[in-house]
DNA sequence: AATGAATGAGAATTCATTCAT
DNA sequence: TATGAATGAATTCTCATTCAT
């Protein structure tokens, strides 16, 4: 009997991820995950190389070598494809996350600057599709939303951590300028085509560092 | 003999934003004039609602009360509407900059970031496509990249009128990431589904600030 | 007021070159005679390079530097171009027909065979667009027809006046076949993308002259 | 995994017939098999009704009874049931030809002209669309190109089997000569609208007759 | 009269999704 | 269960022709 794909998250997040109800079958033989794994791959170099929408569950198919009736087998929609693979980056993603909690009480404030803003490069690799995921505007699902809800959380969870003293309303809104400039500094090392300049990921940095060791120290 | 649309800016600008061959025509007449000035706003509202890859050609018909063959009339492709609207915004645009700039000379360090930071914000309700626009992935025209270098040069153009003691290369790393607090700015200003806090615009204000501060200080 | 084009063959040519009962106009002024010029040399080329279904209004208009509104006030309907053109090349073969049939008289046999093979060759440059019209099937009118049985005729009566002891049917049919190894002539000579061989067009030119010689020889 | 339509003719013939990248499909079905030659079917009876330029796509649908989706599952485009048309009829004339070649060494010369000029008369029922197909401009693939060539090879060989003594470039020039004589057969056999007469017909076998002997008597 | 604008019925093609064997 | 086939609304773009100033 196929069971759904079960998140090792939150159950509030598994349910975001649905699309109307449809969801992601989880496959019961090594044959058949194989064949979801596949299929995630392959979708996520599509979804980087064309975007989201223009993304099409042949080419997903045929880069899998799945016949498209069997694709549909496990995943019923586009939508639920983009959200299998951001439930995956988010479960990948979680590991990270909870490393760079857990430093961030012992490192000091330039540190963790700099993890936060290594995290998107460091991740980048395994994740191609997740820029593109999340720049997509088709939000027919909650999954994106979702998504970047529990990044905030957890830049909020190490902020917190590294300057305990700080209000929670202050930690959420540090969070949210640090997400944009983790935003930024992905651009400035994966996207050819966004603004850049030589030195531009030095001087991010640096301005970034600077701008945290301000907004923690105690009296700040 | 059919007139392509002139742009008041530097020749180079208007030859990139030609997508293939094709241009927008130029009307001659004022009915014509209205049609294209209708469909241009038409196409900025669909655009903005929905993203540029998701707007189609009929609706912008639709919605600006045009004939399907009226629109191809004047706009041969897609890509050429967004090239026009482009078009439009940059020269529009263009006051604003040249504004800043002579202001850059006499303002504080603080007012300068100020005014780069509310630059998308106070542009916009002529330009609601911009977002979009910008960020869509057809680059099949050099339209977009053409737009966003132009942007990056006044930028640093302000940052030079400001404080002409530095040196060029400096001037457009700084301009690089002024321009990614500009977007900042603009999505948690405009952008619903945007991350955000409250207090997060104030916070990013502050922090661009200080950041602008201590990079243009003489001995910076 | 404005006329219709009046054609120097018989009565009969001109209304079946008509479309519906829509014909071209007759310009009075040198001004509108050298936009007609203009237009059909224009019409010509194109047709020459696209074929007349490929063809567009708009691209004749281009060419010749005319609006399209004009381009209709002197030309209906496309089909009316094409008559016009069709009708322009018959004027202009029947000069060279009658000078054929005139040597008919005299000549040798083979030299008669030569001529006719010769006969679109000789013409062509001035006649660009012949090929393709008389190709194609858009038969909305039946210009082509009366263009194609005139032809016929001149062929015959070519035969006839090199050889009038032939009875009329033999006459018909042997310039059946006449007119075909003329298209061939012109195929072999002129479009670069028909069967050919290095020595075809001499082949063709001594067959031709072989069949021509016993097929009109008295006793034949 | 899908398979493209694999000729039996050599292979150059097949990368020759796709256009761009995009090749028929081959069903895998019974029903994906009848859906098939119901649509070459209808492509024919309409190509040869309308011309190929003229034929839309629709129509080649609704006449087998396919809607229009899985009229393009099977055919990408227009060009690829061309050449999937010219394909068929190439391997169908294949047969023909074998025939015609084995013949050739015993027959008398008048009987090979026969048999040539009777070629394309012979094949024509199963292949209506092979006359506006070959006529074609639309010269986007090399389809046409190849399948005339080896209509030109095989009239060759037939020849070359009949007269051995032949040297290969007089063989090749009459081949084509003979080509434009089946061509020329053909519409006087099958094409309403071609200039025509009673006895055109037996006028050109007898005439090609002659023609062939003598050129290809040995010491011609 | 000259000409820019308007029209709208199609044309080719795409693609997510469902179905049937 | 696997998978080839079916579906059809949607999309971009074309073009002959007519209209209005």
């Amino acid at each position: 009997m196929a069971k759904l794909i079960v998140s090792k998250l939150a159950p509030s997040t598994r349910a975001a991820s649905a699309s109307g109800d449809r969801v992601a079958l989880v496959p019961q033989r090594s044959n058949g995950r194989e064949r979801v794994a596949l299929i995630l791959k392959a979708a996520a170099d599509v979804i980087h190389e064309r975007g989201y929408e223009a993304t099409t569950m042949k080419e997903i198919a045929e880069r899998s070598d799945t016949k498209i009736g069997s694709l549909y087998r496990f995943f019923p929609t586009k939508e639920v494809v983009a959200d299998a693979l951001l439930e995956l980056y988010a479960e990948s993603l979680e590991a990270f996350w909870q490393a760079i909690i857990a430093k961030a009480r012992s490192t000091t404030t330039e540190q963790l600057a700099d993890l936060l803003l290594r995290f998107y490069v460091l991740t980048r690799k395994k994740h191609k599709a997740l820029l593109p995921l999340l720049e997509s505007r088709s939000d027919a699902s909650t999954g994106r939303e979702a998504f970047r809800a529990r990044n905030l959380d957890r830049i909020a969870e190490a902020l917190k951590a590294h300057a305990p003293h700080l209000r929670r309303p202050a930690v959420r809104t540090i969070a949210v300028i640090m997400l944009y400039n983790m935003r930024t500094m992905m651009a400035l090392t994966f996207d050819p085509a966004a603004p850049n300049a030589p030195g531009a990921i030095n001087e991010l940095r640096s301005s970034v560092r600077a701008y945290l060791v301000n907004r923690l120290k105690p009296e700040g």
